[in-house]
DNA sequence: AATAAACTAACGACCGTTAGTTAGCCATCT
DNA sequence: AGATGGCTAACTAACGGTCGTTAGTTTATT
């Protein structure tokens, strides 16, 4: 792998364990063999550095849900949501690509605020517009209950991913799973029966 | 209000909006209207002001949480634990408790990992065997379903507070609360029907 | 008179960044 | 073929600034 793609995988960890602020160039340097000033060859900036890295996530994270939704298309209602919701919550196991996608979405650095805003919001409205086409769908096969309003579902399926997310800081993969099936049973069993 | 209480509640809000690291003695003491030397006369350092408020959230967050089941014990099994979810989820708004605390547990300071570890552990024991107890006494009057394992109702009830507290982030009181009633609607039909 | 709590001054360490230099590589030109 | 020049990517040295912290002093309160 070249230099630069050696210090964007290093800055994706250690900002993901570190967070913005609490990493050092000095830190990613020594990661990657080579003196801090070098770094400068390949971005303009540390901000610059992870500003790209939270391009690429946001990027990554809506091109998994679109995989998601056209790969399970033709499969029954209940494994396309599954895989959905399982795909979103894996997500964070890619490489530290989940645990900086979560830092970087919740706790954004103060100095980048607006332009880590302005990331985030594009991507969650393409979000919302596939949300709702899905759970319409689901409702007009029969496959969700019809007392299942748009919004409700929209509010449950982003609180059950924000909260697999957070779970998978405090889990090992193993456990995770163990509670992704508890969490699915119930989130399914609420938008189906009630 | 003296000068001790003052640093605290000013640290509580800084650390929760940028984080420990993100955060400078300097930008507390000028909040505070004094120098930043003379936060030395009320405490050992940095790391002391950020575990001491550490050990406040968790202590206040437990308060809350037996306050709630005490409060309630004599209310349908429904109100109960439609006031316990509501009062962990809005704990968030406390006066920037709420933030301080969930940055606390997801994204503890890297030097401080240790003693984070040990603030934390304890509470989610304590919580866990509520939780445990709870469902047991709702499963054993008919309020919640039989097949509801004390596994996937913790599981899927962490799940809905992580993913409720990292809303609070994103939306003002009036849409969380909106958010709110959708998340219950599925979570309270997916613990009693399926 | 004693104590607490503020202050000023300054320390050493480390931060992100810039400047200037050097070594290697590849295309071009004599 | 061999020399030339430009480009990339590494380096060392150092800058100005800020960090948390300490020492020593002054002020105010009890």
């Amino acid at each position: 792998m070249n230099t630069r793609d050696r210090l964007k995988q290093i800055g994706l960890s250690l900002f993901a364990r570190h967070g913005y602020e609490g990493t050092t160039l000095a830190q990613i340097a020594t990661a990657a063999g080579i003196k801090k000033p070098s770094i400068y060859n390949h971005f303009d900036s540390k901000a610059a550095l992870f500003l790209e890295l939270s391009r690429d996530a946001d990027d990554d994270l809506i091109a998994l849900i679109d995989a998601s939704l056209a790969d399970m298309a033709a499969a029954p209602f209940e494994h396309r949501l599954r895989h959905l919701l399982q795909q979103c919550a894996t997500f964070a196991y890619r490489e530290h690509q989940g645990v900086f996608y979560k830092r970087f979405l919740l706790f954004p650095p103060q100095d980048l605020v607006t332009e880590a805003e302005a990331i985030t919001e594009q991507g969650e409205s393409r979000i919302d517009r596939r949300l709702v086409a899905f759970v319409q769908e689901g409702r007009r096969i029969g496959a969700l209950r019809s007392t299942l309003t748009d919004d409700h579902f929209v509010a449950a399926f982003y609180c059950v991913v924000d909260g697999l997310l957070s779970e998978t800081f405090m889990y090992e993969k193993r456990e995770f799973e163990r509670r992704f099936e508890g969490v699915w049973s119930v989130f399914w069993a609420g938008v189906t029966a009630g």
